[in-house]
DNA sequence: TTTT
DNA sequence: TTTT
């Protein structure tokens, strides 16, 4: 049991790739979620240079990443179900480093502001969501990030 | 929102831990998670060494926290729901290292093996949980970990 | 563990009663939720007259309730987070009838309609959310609904 | 977005169903799960005979639905990951009655009880899951319950 | 640095 | 109609 629900906004524009094999499609991003602080914590944490939010890197593969890059932009608000993954790399240095990320089996829209999506008009707002079968046995080393 | 329910197996013992301040505790341990594989594409994974488990960082605050050192060892089996929360550090070299890692409200053990339990036998058992208020409004700085 | 996560529109506005004891507020509403279906599916769903949507009936519980009935109305979009919760009553026949619903411990508001909110202005939405501590030990000879 | 992660034991054995049509398969039963409560709350709903736990229905189609019916049984722990459904039926009296019920996309056997599995002994154990794809565009009136 |  |  691996089940992750985020709401948060995008703090810059997804980044698509494709495998080197086939050409799967994966979109990165990072999405950031406030903290749940108090009114005297945050001001604190904000004095103090601190972050008051939470940034979370996302993975989405396929056709909805594809979506994802076309449609979605830096401070959009989205809805993410999913799980999430470790994985590691080598750094330049030769260490070994360590992620953890959210891969997506769902994004839902939850705005409509001007990135990438050219509609402001709530009347012509639909909720439509992104499925996926969050599924794909890729291989690592063919991870482009 | 920021959601996560996880159950996996603890990679190690939980480390307890004190805030410098107050004394509030602190466990911090990892659980593993099987990916979703094929069969298949585990017996691949496994042959090339790649790890077929999402690891994942797990943080208890306060009295919570302190049932997990005491009744939970390495291998124990454990529901988590909390959220997911980014950090960031700064490393030995000076950069500055970033971590993801989940802040469990609560925490529901699920086998009742040797580690720590030494209760094995199931007409004893109960499945009670461990709440916790899930907010910490600590320092950064503060953070023993 | 019991940990649900919801996006949908109320199908009406909430209503709001207080417990007759000490008062505490208590704030019921519906949302419906659309259904993953595929275009076809759901043209033959509506030609048929059957419900494209999961309507899910929604309890939140004090201050957050008192918000609820004060700044939502039919048609605004939320996200909630809770548990499932189900009670029976005796009905009008004598009959015992069961009931499903969610009890929220936090309700998001995610667009800023017209109904009640009086703020179509994206630039000064927030994303401010209202937690509970979602656990009220109410005797269910009480509830007033 | 509609997530649901539930862990309770089984309050009766599955039962197994077929659509007419095909012949999907798909199992129903309802787990019971501990309502938080504290100890002087939950003693006096006792007394008063009311229940202190939690009843939820659930549903599981398809492959993994047999595998329920097959190995799991009344007092079984189960890891539940799905989505909340609603559902209307007429009644004897010609009246509509609703049904809220959970729709299982995955479900984890967590304990390994005497029911059906045949097997108490902890070495042997797995935690295997099953998955369900959980989208089935079943017409409601094929449904056999 | 990883569990069964 | 409810489980441990």
């Amino acid at each position: 049991m691996n089940s992750v629900v985020l709401i948060g906004r995008l703090t810059r524009d997804p980044e698509l790739r494709y495998l080197p094999n086939g050409g799967t499609a994966v979109s990165t991003f990072s999405i950031a979620i406030d903290k749940e602080l108090s009114r005297e914590k945050k001001q604190e944490m904000e004095s103090k240079g601190q972050p008051t939010a939470d940034f979370i890197n996302i993975v989405v593969w396929g056709k909805q990443g594809e979506n994802c890059a076309n449609y979605l932009g830096k401070g959009r608000l989205v809805a993410i179900q999913g799980r999430i993954q470790s994985r590691s790399y080598d750094a330049a240095d030769g260490s070994k480093r360590y992620i953890t990320e959210v891969v997506a089996d769902r994004v839902q829209f939850l705005d409509w502001g001007d990135n990438k999506s050219g509609n402001t008009d709530r009347s012509t707002q639909s909720n439509d969501f992104i499925t996926t079968d969050g599924f794909h046995p890729v291989d690592d080393d063919d991870i482009p990030f």
